[in-house]
DNA sequence: TATACTGTAATAGTTAACTAATACAGTAGT
DNA sequence: ACTACTGTATTAGTTAACTATTACAGTATA
């Protein structure tokens, strides 16, 4: 996995597993792998994905149960939700930066049609 | 000015100052304050203003004159380059967010132009 | 009950970003 | 020349993120 050296990264590793999540690859209700097993996949300290974890426990997403390991959510809800939260995060950012760039709303999806065309014909 | 903890200081002012210029609110050939005004406009460290504007002008975008000050290039090009550097790192950024989050090309404009209509009744 | 998994906690050391303070160097107006 | 601006450099100290290591605590299974 490669890490934006700009963003701690803990912070990466809980998005990273949030994706996992919502997209379905961790379905609901099930086993994350062990603290330690993330820790050598990713190569990072084992403290820095107890760090994510207990993050995303705060939150809600996955329970931790001492013992048995880090489970997802049963609750379709907390995850829709978490869904729609990174993706108004995702737009809101687009939105102000481009406003910040005097781009207006038209501009705006102007150019992410031009990128998404863009991005079809370098595949 | 607000900062995201999440992001280094210094990063942040240089894409302040970044979109300063190519709005134009400072112009080709403009006069940045001074390092130590906009440490104190900021309440950040002269050291930190330094860094970041080294990076601008490492990329060209500012030149720095031992005595007179920082100045904003004169050449358009570059300018209007880094513009459009600009919007492909948040087009890009948005991109592989919504896709990963297994959102087609089409479920990407449509959620943007949602957002903008939601952002025009909030407003 | 021993073994091998799990999560969790604590300690110590490293690094990057940042602050604070001081000093130095070039420019301009008096 | 003096003064007051500029940018630049250096040193020292703080903090957050991360690593490394060790230890502890709960669970499951042979």
């Amino acid at each position: 996995m490669e890490f934006d050296d700009k963003l701690p990264i803990y912070y990466q590793i809980k998005q990273y597993f949030y994706h996992e999540i919502i997209v379905g690859r961790l379905a609901l209700g099930a086993k994350l792998p062990s603290v330690r097993q993330i820790a050598v996949a990713l190569t990072v300290n084992v403290n820095t994905v107890q760090r994510a974890l207990a993050e995303m426990e705060t939150e809600k997403v996955i329970t931790s149960q001492r013992g048995k390991g880090n489970f997802v959510t049963e609750d379709v809800q907390r995850v829709l939700k978490l869904k729609e939260q990174l993706i108004q995060v995702q737009l809101k950012q687009l939105y102000e930066e481009l406003k910040a760039l005097n781009i207006g709303d038209d501009g705006m999806v102007t150019y992410l049609k031009q990128y998404i065309e863009m991005r079809r014909e370098n595949d």
